[in-house]
DNA sequence: TTTTATTGTCTCAAAGATAGACAATAATGC
DNA sequence: GCATTATTGTCTATCTTTGAGACAATAAAA
């Protein structure tokens, strides 16, 4: 395992991060897992870091990924560069610090540091779906708490990290049928009426349950199973898999 | 207008570059806008820049592709960032110089310039859509030429160039529909074979023409104008134009 | 005036999407 | 047990979109 290093280490690219948009989904909602940092000042921020020199783009978002959430093995995408010319969180750290002065003392940045990550950077946003009951994301020092928000009730994030995940469930709409990844986002097996209400909630509308279903079937990825036994007094749905590989 | 600076200097953001694939269309053939590096050893490679801190990327890349091609005012647009660890272009460089060792004397780099340029680079792809007729390409005194190919018999290009390509068509492939962009590629009035004939050669296969221009039709964007006389001996087709605003 | 090559449009069939209907069924209440 | 209830799986009819063939219209040449 590589160490854990200063930001301000030369072995970074400079002025290069990456974002990363964690979509879950759980109680019939698509939802984005946001650490909040642990300083005052109710700071919302996606998981984010930088590129060692020695690393790929993708390698690097995966160990980003692992480092801040403890989230590994899942499916992950690029789907955009952010960068105008201004961007850089200066305005952030400087409202950071401002609020935790006190506070701030053995933490406090030094200048090098500071100018370092203060600069101007280009973010490279990265996508991830990941069953959400198959993971507890577990927080660094560096976060107060690590939570799921429902997409489309997000807390104030800093910088640009709203338009962030907005760009990034765009292409999630985009890519959902092309590329039949929805099923990342649920448990090994589930019932039809669970895969349509995932869809439901990324597209955030109604789908007709009958042609839904014959849609889904109709694109031969699946492999039904044993029957759902709930103990609700209806008739049981049957259990699916996604089938990755040949019929 | 801003002086062109060497790449050495700091006011760069540090191994980040911009890769333009420029698409244009004529004799019935999509074809790359692709320079051919003013040394010996036959390099060919995409037009490429660099990034001011004080510039967005959209700008800069708009920037490189009027500096070293002379277009300006064209479709462009970000479709994938390449950047596995040991992306540079030291081997290239290294050839390079090899092959060019005794005309170099004054052109060579300096040892800090060399450090600078041969570090792995991460890249971000911009597609470009231009209607070639409108536009004649400037070779800088960096390239010996620049000339159009066909997209499915380009020359051998440096590092993954030509997998930019590939990308770049699988991008333009998938938004041509979605986003009506292939108007970008033609003059700013055509018959509807000629339009057929760029779909025709965007996606390497034929279509049938009465369900084409059906399709094309029903989008309700095209203007029909006068007819097109042409001289030869036949119906003479409809001139049609993009109506970009409202009917 | 006839011939030729191409264009614009129509029709019909096939395939896919949309909406309504209904039997099957797992538990509950009597 | 037996009717009731909520939900599931599927069928059918309808509408829309896509694909293929056919044919009249027409600009210039023979």
């Amino acid at each position: 395992m590589r160490d854990i290093q200063s930001p301000s280490e030369q072995d970074y690219i400079q002025q290069l991060s990456i974002d990363c948009v964690i979509f879950g989904y759980q109680d019939s909602q698509l939802s984005v897992l946001v650490p909040k940092l642990n300083f005052r000042g109710d700071f919302w921020a996606l998981p984010s870091g930088f590129i060692y020199q020695d690393e790929g783009i993708d390698e690097a978002a995966r160990r980003i990924l692992e480092d801040r959430t403890g989230i590994k093995d899942i499916y992950l995408e690029q789907f955009r560069v952010f960068g105008n010319s201004p961007r850089s969180n200066i305005r952030f750290l400087e409202r950071l610090i401002e609020l935790n002065e006190d506070t701030l003392g053995d933490k406090r940045f030094g200048r090098k540091e500071f100018d370092w990550i203060t600069r101007r950077f280009v973010s490279i946003g990265y996508y991830a779906l990941v069953d959400l009951n198959k993971v507890v994301p577990r927080k660094t020092e560096l976060d107060e708490s690590i939570d799921w928000y429902p997409v489309r009730a997000l807390p104030p994030m800093i910088m640009d990290h709203q338009e962030m995940v907005n760009s990034a469930l765009e292409t999630l709409q985009l890519n959902l049928d092309q590329k039949l990844i929805a099923f990342n986002l649920l448990p090994e097996t589930f019932t039809m009426r669970e895969l349509q209400e995932l869809y439901e909630s990324i597209f955030d509308r109604a789908f007709a349950r009958n042609n839904f279903q014959k849609k889904i079937l109709d694109l031969d990825v699946l492999e039904r199973l044993e029957k759902k036994f709930t103990g609700a007094a209806n008739k049981a749905p049957f259990l699916y898999r996604f089938r990755n590989g040949n019929p």
